[in-house]
DNA sequence: TATAGATGAGAAT
DNA sequence: TTCTCCTCTATAG
């Protein structure tokens, strides 16, 4: 489930893993088997994590960068490693364990140039303690475009995906087109902070949830929902179910490529 | 068994 | 805007 929490767990993972350990490097499936070689026999020096890219520095002072996309898969099991099953990129082992990666958008070597040059086009992260929201709302306060497009631009907010991005825009009750510039500051922030609590909150559990306790459907006297992506949410993808705050009917529409979902009930159009 | 769709993003048009 | 990358899962038949 690539949104920003995700990888950040797998930064730790790979710290918890593998961090000042040598690690033995293969590319079973062969497409990366150049880097892996070269990293190959390094010690993992440090694992981090800026939105939804993986930072893996090594001894030699390059580092590996992952970005899952939609299809990435990280699964991590005790050594001895099992033979590889389908297309594996990029298999890490030591002596605590191994580490397979499928199907990733980007899986490369950096030198430290490349590192800072990625970074500095992604905007701050909730999930960093680096991370300013005022950074991004330079860019937000002045956008003509719709919020909803705005948090999922990686250049104005580093980490949140599809997900997020509805949930936070339904618990602060915000119409998803109103555009960057009509949000107040106090918008914004509320907005941030929102963020802030549910990635720490998905970094722990390792699932999404966004709903608060009081609206959860046994509370309201409704079966648990079944959900492919894990957590409990409140719009995303529920589409023509009734929303579990005001029982409107929940929509969604295509925006810039991307399903998004929200109640008209609880973020009344603004535009 | 076949097909559509998915939590992403960069390039091409 | 549309295409393409790449893999897995859920659903349809």
């Amino acid at each position: 489930m690539p949104e920003g929490h995700t990888v950040h767990r797998l930064a730790a993972e790979h710290q918890r893993m593998f961090g000042g350990r040598r690690v033995a490097a293969s590319s079973p499936q062969g497409r990366f088997a150049e880097g892996a070689a070269r990293v190959d026999g390094r010690v993992l020096v440090e694992a981090d994590a800026h939105g939804k890219h993986l930072l893996v520095r090594f001894d030699d002072e390059r580092t590996l960068h992952v970005h899952l996309g939609i299809y990435g898969k990280y699964v991590f099991g005790a050594v001895p490693a099992p033979e590889p099953v389908g297309a594996v990129r990029l298999r890490l082992a030591g002596a605590a364990g191994f580490a397979d990666l499928r199907g990733p958008n980007a899986c490369e070597l950096l030198e430290p140039g490349d590192v800072k040059v990625l970074r500095d086009r992604l905007g701050p992260d909730p999930l960093r303690a680096d991370g300013d929201p005022e950074v991004a709302w330079r860019r937000v306060g002045r956008a003509r475009t719709p919020i909803a497009v705005l948090l999922m631009d990686q250049s104005v907010v580093a980490g949140p995906g599809n997900i997020y991005r509805a949930e936070v825009l339904f618990r602060r009750g915000i119409d998803p087109r109103l555009p960057g510039r009509r949000l107040t500051r106090e918008q914004w922030a509320g907005i941030w902070d929102d963020l802030v609590v549910l990635m720490a909150a998905g970094v722990r559990a390792g699932r999404i949830d966004t709903v608060r306790p009081e609206h959860m459907p046994e509370a309201m006297g409704r079966p648990p929902r079944v959900d492919g992506h894990g957590g409990e949410v409140y719009v995303y993808r529920r589409a023509g179910l009734p929303c579990l705050v005001c029982g409107s009917e929940v929509r969604t529409v295509e925006l810039a490529a991307r399903n998004l979902f929200w109640c008209p009930g609880c973020q009344p159009s603004a535009v």
